[in-house]
DNA sequence: GTCTATACGGCGATAGAC
DNA sequence: GTCTATCGCCGTATAGAC
């Protein structure tokens, strides 16, 4: 494999990532994704076997980074501040929230849908989370309770992010968080 | 109009709604909605002027649904035992939920996403739904708070679906069930 | 009004030159 | 490894027979 064979795939990725955030998954083409990364179209499928593939790739993308952020994020010093710091982040990002809906969500939504392969492969990311949160739910004292409020920390948020982009509203997510992280800091 | 149009064009519209619920409105071709109506391929063209209007029919069926099942629920003596009905109906449902997702937020999210018409269209489900809360919370007793928590149950009873379809594990929607129920029953 | 046949465009995928 | 040219399929939409 050549040098910049990474950085052509990865930028293929990237491009796809945006693309299908933007417009979902089903309408987006290969050669939109080509001409974004800066790729000749047919070249695609010399990194990408299929078109699901290129999904596929999406999907461990995003599972990167939310696993990325959550890492930063353990940094913090108690599990509430860390839940805390994931609203935040919610929060900065609300304008797009309510523009494309979450990055994650809609993936979940839409290859839940297709089935097969790709709807396996996206589960992973609200198991990712859902994790995440009940980790951080048992860290602060939740004992048995740590996996429900973890499930109703995601449910929450992804019923606002849906909300909001289907009103294109963002006060829709910023008025759900801020009920959430009152939430939080009483537990 | 001859005595069976508004039966094939009904037809049409019903196989439309259950394709797109199962598969998502972008992968049902004419040809799979004019199979199940039982209607030729090409005849849709008669009832329908463009593939988008089907969706834009299948967004006022399902509004005319939910508002039919608010009316039902009007009949009931009070506001929460209201709300209570809607939470049982979900309850009811929750394994096809876990199945397909919840048939308005899954329609709402791809709309959403194709932008245009039938992104318009489609917010009019939502609104309908949070209307009817905002009044039911409002004739409870919740004053000013009454939108607020209108738009706290449509979040959580989406986000929970969403988790549920992804997860294909309908107590993931049972569960939240439950607790909305306790939360409305306290109020 | 109803239905058939088909035009047309676009997309995924491949073959093969360089 | 990289890129171009192109094939073949499928889906929307239409023209026009009955």
């Amino acid at each position: 494999m050549p040098y910049d064979s990474q950085s052509k795939r990865s930028r293929l990725i990237e491009a796809a990532a945006a693309l299908i955030y933007e417009r979902g998954f089903r309408d987006v083409t290969i050669a939109d994704i080509a001409e974004r990364a800066q790729v000749p179209t047919g070249n695609v499928y010399y990194y990408f076997k299929a078109r699901d593939d290129i999904g596929f790739a999406v999907v461990e993308t995003r599972l990167a980074e939310i696993q990325s952020s959550f890492r930063e994020w353990d940094a913090l010093e108690n599990p509430k501040s860390r839940l805390i710091a994931f609203l935040n982040a919610l929060e900065a990002n609300s304008q797009e929230l309510a523009e494309h809906g979450c990055p994650i969500g809609s993936l979940c939504a839409e290859f839940s849908k297709t089935g097969g392969a790709l709807a396996d492969k996206s589960r992973t990311l609200f198991i990712a989370m859902i994790d995440w949160f009940t980790t951080q739910f048992r860290a602060q004292g939740s004992g048995e309770g740590a996996r429900s409020q973890a499930l109703h920390l995601l449910s929450s948020v992804q019923g606002a992010c849906l909300l909001a982009h289907s009103q294109r509203d963002s006060s829709l997510v910023t008025g759900e968080i801020c009920q959430l992280k009152r939430w939080i800091e009483a537990l």
